[in-house]
Formats: C-alpha cells, sequence, structure tokens
DNA sequence: CCTTGACTTCCACAAACGTAGAGTTCTACA
DNA sequence: TGTAGAACTCTACGTTTGTGGAAGTCAAGG
C-alpha cells in the first residue's frame, strides 16, 4: 500500500506502514499461489516494498508464512465461547459464529490462508487437524450426547466448514447470493440435529438419548 | 497393413509402466506440494525414471498437471445418473455415489488433485466451479422443488463435499473410523432434507412430510 | 539383414528463487 | 542537539527449477 519512492534508500518518513502491507500482500499471495508457489519478491512488489525488507521484519519465507496466519486471539476464543452456552443452542450460535469469522476482513484473510495451506502442504494439515479435534472436540464432548460424541461434532463442524468453503472460497453462486441469516436458519437446525439429534440405526425415538449403538 | 493401426511401423506404445508410475507420483507430489511445490525432479525420481520422459510423454509440467487429473469418464456419469433415479431417494444415493469415488483408488487420486490444485490455484478453482455449478446444477434442477433449487442443491452438495474433505483430505479421525455404510446413514437424510424438505421462513408446504428425524 | 519410430537417458542453459550483508535515511529519546 | 537504532534499499551469490536437444536403446515391420 506504500508508494514507491523512486530510487531513494533509506527509511521512509511518517509511520512505518510497510509491516502490515506485507502481510496483506502475504495472504493474498499465498491463498492464490500455495507456500512455494508465493515468491518473497511477489510479495514485495505487490506491497511496493524491497524485498530485503521481508527479511527485516520476519528473518525467513516460514516466518512470514506463519506470521501471515496468525489471527486474533479474540477470534477462536469466539467461536469456543459458544460451548458455554446452553447445549440446545450451539446449532445456531455454532454456525453464526464460524461464519461470522469469515465474514470480519480481519479473520478472514489469516483463515483462508492457514485452510489453503492446509490442503497444499501437510505440515500445516496436522496443524488444523489437531487444533479441530484437540482444542475444539475435547471443549465440546463434555455436553453431548454419550452416544459417538465425536462423531456428532465431527459431522456437525465438517458441515460448517463446508459451507463456509463453498461460500468463501470456492464462490457457489447460491451461497454467496444467500444472506447470512437465511444460510444459518438453513444450516443451524441440520448442525443441532447432529449434535443433539437421535442417530439412525438406534432407538430413535429414545428420549433419554441414552443409547449405546455403535 | 495387416493391423488397424494404418501402415505404420516401428515400435509401437509398449506396455509402457513408466507413464503410469509418472502419473501415479505425480498426483502424489501435486497434492501434496500443490502445482509450483512439486518438482519435474521430485516427480521423476518417485517414479523412478528419468525427468527428460515427463517432457517426452507430456511436454510440459501443466500438461502433466492435466494428465494427473483426468479421471475415468464413468465417474463423474456415476454420480450425475443419480439424477435419474426417483427424486426421493437422491439423498442417501448421492452421499454414497460420491463418497464411493474417493473410496475408489482410482478416482481418488485425481479427485483429490482436482479439489486439493482448486484451493491452490484460481484457474483450476474456476474449473471446479464451472462443473459443479453448471453440470451438476442444471441436471438437478428440473427435478427439485420449486423454491430455491440452486440454494438447496448447493447446501446439499457441499454437506457431502465437506463429509468427503474431512474423511478423506483431513482424516478427521472420527469421519476416518465411522464406517461408510454409517456416515451414509447419517449424513443422506440430511442432504435429502436439503433437497426436498421445507424450507425455515418460506411458506413452502412438505406434501410428503418426511420431517421424522430417522 | 535393415529401417522405423517409440522409449529412455544424459548434458546443458537461462531464468527465477531464497538468502545474505553492506550501505542509506529517518525517527526516538536523552 | 546529537546519537543509537529501526526502517529501508541495493547488489550479489549459490542453488534449484523448467525446458531443450542430441544421442542411445529396444521392439516391430519390410
Amino acid at each position: 500500500m506504500t508508494t514507491s519512492e523512486g530510487g531513494r534508500t533509506g527509511r521512509r518518513p511518517g509511520p512505518g506502514t510497510s509491516r502490515d502491507a506485507i502481510l496483506a500482500a502475504a495472504r493474498d499471495q499465498f491463498t492464490q499461489h500455495g507456500f512455494k508457489g508465493a515468491t518473497l519478491r511477489a510479495i514485495a512488489g505487490r506491497a511496493g516494498v524491497d524485498p530485503g525488507l521481508i527479511r527485516h521484519f520476519f528473518g525467513d519465507k516460514e516466518g512470514l508464512f506463519t506470521a501471515s496466519m496468525e489471527m486474533p486471539p479474540e477470534a477462536p476464543a469466539a467461536v469456543l465461547g459458544v460451548f458455554a452456552e446452553p447445549v440446545d443452542e450451539w446449532g445456531e450460535r455454532l454456525t453464526r459464529a464460524y461464519l461470522s469469522l469469515w465474514e470480519d476482513p480481519d479473520t478472514a484473510g489469516p483463515l483462508r490462508a492457514t485452510v489453503v495451506s492446509a490442503f497444499a502442504n501437510d505440515q500445516a494439515l496436522d496443524r488444523l487437524r489437531l487444533f479441530i479435534v484437540s482444542t475444539v472436540l475435547e471443549q465440546a464432548r463434555p455436553h453431548l450426547p454419550a452416544d459417538e460424541p465425536d462423531l456428532r461434532l465431527a459431522t456437525a463442524m465438517t458441515h460448517i466448514i463446508g459451507i463456509a468453503l463453498g461460500r468463501y472460497l470456492l464462490k457457489a453462486p447460491p451461497l454467496v447470493a444467500a444472506d447470512l441469516d437465511v444460510l444459518v436458519a438453513l444450516v443451524g437446525p441440520t448442525v443441532q440435529r447432529y449434535l443433539t439429534g437421535p442417530l439412525p440405526g438406534g432407538a430413535a425415538e429414545d428420549p433419554d438419548g441414552d443409547n449405546d449403538c455403535k
């Protein structure tokens, strides 16, 4: 975002805006071309900055990468906080909380970078799985029905993530056109059903939810 | 002229085991490191072949890439064929047909490569969206309820794809551990509900009333 | 035999990459 | 006002990459 000064070297006048410009450009390039595909020169070019500056701020290409995936700590907390609410409201709340992360420009960038890189890099994928499995699952399991709590949360989360991918990454027209509230009203009940509803194959009309079918 | 090959002489395209080895290695490397991240030398090394052979068979790195994403034509037909079945059976059939594509080693490779590259490459993403939107949507829309048919199919497809990503790419333990039949029984009804069930907020009446949470 | 064309390998090159360090200019603080 | 250090640019090096062509090998037909 910084204008390129012609020929001049040394520190630019005014407050340093370059760091943020580099981060924005990095997220853009990493999500568009992957880790190896994105070049430091292209990122610097987009940011209107000398490539050497990247090394100054982030040391490494991997340093830049991890920095570009960091998101404000209140972001995951917003999703995790849903688990403190009554369990019968999780469906809509969870859906709305997660999709809101993708709506907010501040968190959408890192989120995008995280997901995309997870699909193109085994290490990043391991990190993502670890976060979902351990953090999310551990937080939610105590409040879920005894039969197959892991499978319940996995299908629910997968569903929400799938919607997010379709709307914000694949940009499927029907999902993009839909209003966020419509989407939440549509998906929320399904998520709720996965979380606390009866499971097929077992005693479906069991009101206690106390069945041990597998 | 004894053969139907015309009057051509010389060595015929042999049983060439190298070509297939290259394709397998290419799919492996492309899905693991992305298009730019995968190197022709690494692919050739994995295939136990000289890098020059790749150029001989596929000409280009992009030629190799597109070739590695081609899948047997009967694969998409298996999914599209579901639309010829009664609409009230689409839920389970669609789910099973698509997930089966990921179970079959012959189609899982290209499918994996397609999806992964779509997330790391804008062109591939456009291709995938075009296929889903135009081919799948056009085929299914005539049989769907009049209210929001596109949104119905979009949520349904997104859900199935999300499950596939969680099970076969992210490898979320609960989804991996679950039997395919269990997964179909769990997800199928949800998909069916998206396709033909009532929409929240809308005034649509549900004639067959299969709103049972079974 | 010999010819032919597909298969396979080796060597080489130009471009682009990440990294490195030295040098230049501006801000912050005493 | 002066100085330390952060911000910033320039030039350069070593490596790796995709690509190209020349040359050798092997099976099949004349």
